[in-house]
DNA sequence: TTCCGACAGTGGGGTCGCAAT
DNA sequence: ATTGCGACCCCACTATCGGAA
């Protein structure tokens, strides 16, 4: 970086479920990189572990010439936005400088673009002390919208009905932040809360995966069915205690069969033991990605009163 | 006392780059 | 040329522990 302004790591949030208060105000929760751009005589942005992202994305060099009372730092995320929402799928299919300059590739990129969404230092000095709400008043000051920064706009107390509207789009969850809060570096606290659109479905198990260290049960192998034939859906290797661990298990062992109901890729798994389809359970999941598998599974238990043939990948939501 | 936050450890879906095969 | 692996990104979650509330 060209001056001296400090590394900041970013502020942190806990999960909650939603809620109005007076106290707080309600924006989009973006999926994207968290970052933190320093805007000075050139743009350096980096990443939630202070890595710098600067070169991966060229069409963001500019962002220092869309401030005024720099130096400055701002807090925000870089997102792709394709109609009008972001996607963290071609987000991350952003190449390194080497990918970018095949123009081939390039010409099916979408631009990202820096959604601000805080300002911890402003004229060189840090405001990191001074209330939320003040310093969302700067932010819109000083930053001038353009294709690759715009500010994140807010609702005032709000939040259940903001997260209702926010999950009809299909966004993936709404951040409640406590107006009267300071900028807290690295640390998590109920100043700031991220309330996630989750979405649930039930499964058929279709095997298990080895795990690692303590874990004999690393994860669950998923299906779903879909005109007579069951597909891979992903895995899900977290959400159930040491002990549910166990009790799976002994299920597990007793269903147990030599083929797979679908046709595993290789290398997808380390040791898998499969199972006749006749388990099901239920599972958070936030979306399906491009390939059809789960993001960000959580296994949330076995459904007995639910048979293997109305786990369909129509009840699968997006 | 209860609860919160920090940490470590395990798991998921991805991409990229590099070294071994 | 292919494969495997680690380092990143996004995470969810369990289990512990010490200190704050």
């Amino acid at each position: 970086m060209s001056t001296n302004l400090p590394k900041i790591k970013p502020m942190l949030a806990i999960q909650a479920d939603p809620f109005n208060s007076d106290d707080y105000l309600y924006e989009i929760k973006w999926d994207g990189y968290r970052a933190l751009a320093y805007l000075d005589e050139q743009t350096t942005i980096l990443s939630r572990n202070l890595l710098d992202l600067t070169e991966r994305f060229p069409e963001l060099l500019h962002l220092h010439n869309k401030v005024s009372g720099k130096p400055v730092i701002l807090d925000g995320e870089i997102v792709v936005l394709d109609e009008g929402k972001p996607s963290f799928s071609k987000l991350q299919s952003r190449g390194k400088i080497s990918d970018i300059l095949k123009v081939k590739r390039m010409s099916k990129q979408i631009p990202a673009t820096f959604i601000a969404f805080d300002v911890l230092y402003k004229d060189g000095e840090s405001i990191m002390n001074q209330p939320l709400e003040l310093r969302k008043k700067d932010l819109e000051r000083i930053v001038e919208h353009g294709s690759d920064i715009i500010v994140s706009q807010y609702v005032y107390g709000s939040g259940i009905q903001f997260s209702e509207a926010v999950r009809r789009i299909g966004l993936e969850g709404v951040m409640a932040k406590r107006l009267d809060s300071p900028y807290i570096s690295g640390k998590r606290s109920n100043a700031w809360r991220k309330i996630r659109n989750i979405r649930s479905a039930e499964f058929v198990i279709a095997g298990w995966d080895r795990g690692e260290g303590q874990r004999k049960l690393g994860s669950l192998v998923l299906v779903a069915y879909d005109q007579g034939q069951w597909v891979y859906m992903g895995k899900v290797g977290t959400g159930f205690t040491r002990d549910e661990e166990i009790n799976l298990l002994t299920i597990l062992n007793q269903v147990k069969t030599d083929t797979a109901v679908f046709n595993p890729v290789k290398g997808e798994f380390r040791a898998p033991v499969w199972v006749k389809p006749v388990l099901v359970c239920e599972v958070n999941y936030t979306e399906l990605s491009p390939d059809g598998r789960l993001r960000h599974p959580s296994y949330k238990g076995l459904r007995e009163d639910k048979k293997p043939e109305e786990c369909t990948i129509k009840q699968v939501e997006k």
